[in-house]
DNA sequence: AAACAAGCTTACTAATAGTAAGGTTTATTC
DNA sequence: GAATAAACCTTACTATTAGTAAGCTTGTTT
């Protein structure tokens, strides 16, 4: 048995549909910022510019289109705060349960070091 | 203490170092397709058609591309097969290190389904 | 009431990805 | 042994996505 389906049967499913949620989930995740987005809110409940502040670089933009798609995907819950017209970002269940990944990769970056920004 | 300060503790580092460390691997492993050719080549070396065919919807352009930034970050090591022009793309302990992570995303799948490729 | 901050949106440019074709070297087939 | 095909790229071009900068609206502070 080859070690991918070694892995798609640890993860209980069979056959190339894990193989195609996989490849929508880790496409998804691997867009630009939502990673660190997603960091970040494991911090629990966040505010719009609370998340501009702490991570570097990004755009209102794409801040703005990314927290979109957490929401559309149901990864993240966007609410109203009450008094003021102010909003604030949660993860929702599936996005905490994110956790493990994010630690899994922390837990590499401590032991092979960072992948540097430079392009070949 | 923050959760992600936390999650950066538990990983053995502190500050912002890590987490621009951090930021530098979630992009690199980000990128579109990179997660997916990592998945495949945990399955041990593989020649570059094994790679066109099994990975559905890459094209030539892309595959090459990531294969090299792959193997300009040492996650893999492009070797001549000998008898044949063929070449051979292998990790290294850097790029096997990745199947926890791999790993962590298909649990997530399992508990939690797939994300739709569509866009809101 | 003027100025400022939060939370977007819009318009435009730059970078990255997708598509399609072709090129060169090796293997295969007639 | 010439023709064909397959492996492994490369190049040129289009389409999608990201980055930059400005502005807009509602609400808050002074």
């Amino acid at each position: 048995m080859k070690k991918t389906e070694e892995l798609i049967q640890s993860a209980g499913q069979a056959g190339s549909g894990a193989c195609d949620s996989f490849h929508a989930t880790i496409e998804f995740i691997g867009k630009r910022w939502m990673g660190i987005i997603i960091y970040h809110l494991l911090d629990g409940p966040k505010r719009y510019h609370e998340l501009a502040a702490e991570i570097d670089g990004i755009s209102d933009r794409l801040l703005t289109e990314r927290l979109k798609e957490l929401e559309a995907h149901g990864f993240a819950v966007k609410r109203a705060v009450p008094a003021g017209r102010k909003v604030e970002y949660e993860l929702t269940d599936k996005g905490y349960a994110f956790e493990p990944v994010i630690r899994s990769i922390l837990t590499w970056v401590k032991q092979n070091g960072s992948c540097t920004k430079d392009r070949t």
